[in-house]
DNA sequence: CATGTGCATATTATCGATAATCGAAAGGAA
DNA sequence: TTCCTTTCGATTATCGATAATATGCACATG
């Protein structure tokens, strides 16, 4: 029952409404986003929604060039595959860091693994995507280096997913797939260690 | 012989300025920022050094407090190695992705391990720090994956190193020691496959 | 003494306006 | 035509000034 005061400064919350316009499709992958016209629609000056376009530039939202302006990336598949096999890379590196919680993980894991079979049966993108974000931010969570969190932060794969998959349609089969090979690792670990 | 105009923007001058100052120490760990007194001291307007300060940021270099400001990153011993880990997770899954380059990255891999014992024995951190910048930053550029590449880049361990080691004198004696072990895996992958 | 309240100051956050730059279109010469 | 230059409109980059916010201090209050 917290609800504080919203003191969000105009910046975050250009932000916000720009990702939401990206998940909604409103911003489609290739759009040019300017900043004074975003300015005038929101009714703030420039220099808030220069900020808020910098920001999703860092988080791979978007691409900039200098004296341009700005654009939402456009995401090729080989691109999602890449980003796949890195968090792979995190994780599967995490394994050796997790202590006593490996079980307890393993437990979560395998929830959101029956989450994302149901939304594949459902075709709910969205909830698919929620569940494949938790999975992996599970795992990051339960090992304690903050430099590996902060890494999967920086991925940001869940906004790369609902912006491209929404439209693109890529299979989620094939996504799932990955997953599974990941929780028989950990188990084997927990087998092991008894 | 290209030497072309100088045309780089006002926020990417101010934001080398700042690094060569934490570089040279005239920026230590947990020094404040304050934007109006470096735009003054730069003949400049807020605007750019502001923008330079959020770049910073995203690099980790500066921690920025809303309404407060921005001061130089202190680090620890424990978010150092936290970092190393990662690098180790990024480049022992490149080898998967490693083709038929296999053999001249070991061999550059070497030629940076002589770099750095030389390193060592002279105590030139600079030259240390460089040398273990080239390292990492071979093994995953030879590998094929960009997404591979901009996540260690944006670790950015390099300036991380400099500002905390040319300080706090840590033993690169213990930073090397985590090179050898990586190439040797680099190198029975190498056997394995001929 | 402990604690809260209001002010003063320092700094960031935001604004509106101007300068710098880019890309495309128009024009002119070989 | 084709290539080069110029001009123009659009957009970003920068500026100087103002508003909003946080922090610390003095002071009142119990």
């Amino acid at each position: 029952m917290k609800k504080k005061v919203i003191r969000q400064s105009l910046k975050d919350q250009v932000k916000s409404i720009l990702i939401d316009r990206m998940i909604d499709g409103d911003l489609a992958p290739g759009d040019r986003i300017k900043e004074l016209q975003v300015a005038k629609e929101l009714g703030t000056s420039q220099a808030p929604v220069r900020e808020a376009i910098r920001c999703l530039e860092t988080l791979g939202y978007v691409e900039h060039i200098p004296h341009v302006g700005a654009m939402v990336k456009t995401f090729n598949q080989s691109e999602i595959e890449d980003a796949y096999q890195v968090r792979e890379a995190l994780e599967v590196h995490s394994m050796a860091l997790i202590g006593d919680s490996l079980n307890e993980l393993v437990k979560e894991l395998e929830a959101q693994l029956m989450v994302m079979q149901s939304a594949i049966r459902g075709n709910n993108i969205r909830t698919f995507t929620q569940a494949d974000n938790q999975f992996h931010r599970a795992i990051v969570s339960y090992c304690d280096n903050a430099t590996m969190l902060s890494m999967w932060e920086s991925l940001k794969m869940q906004a790369q997913v609902i912006a491209t998959l929404l439209k693109a349609s890529m299979p989620l089969e094939k996504i799932y797939l990955l997953h599974p090979p990941i929780v028989d690792a950990f188990k084997s670990k927990s087998r092991e260690r008894a």
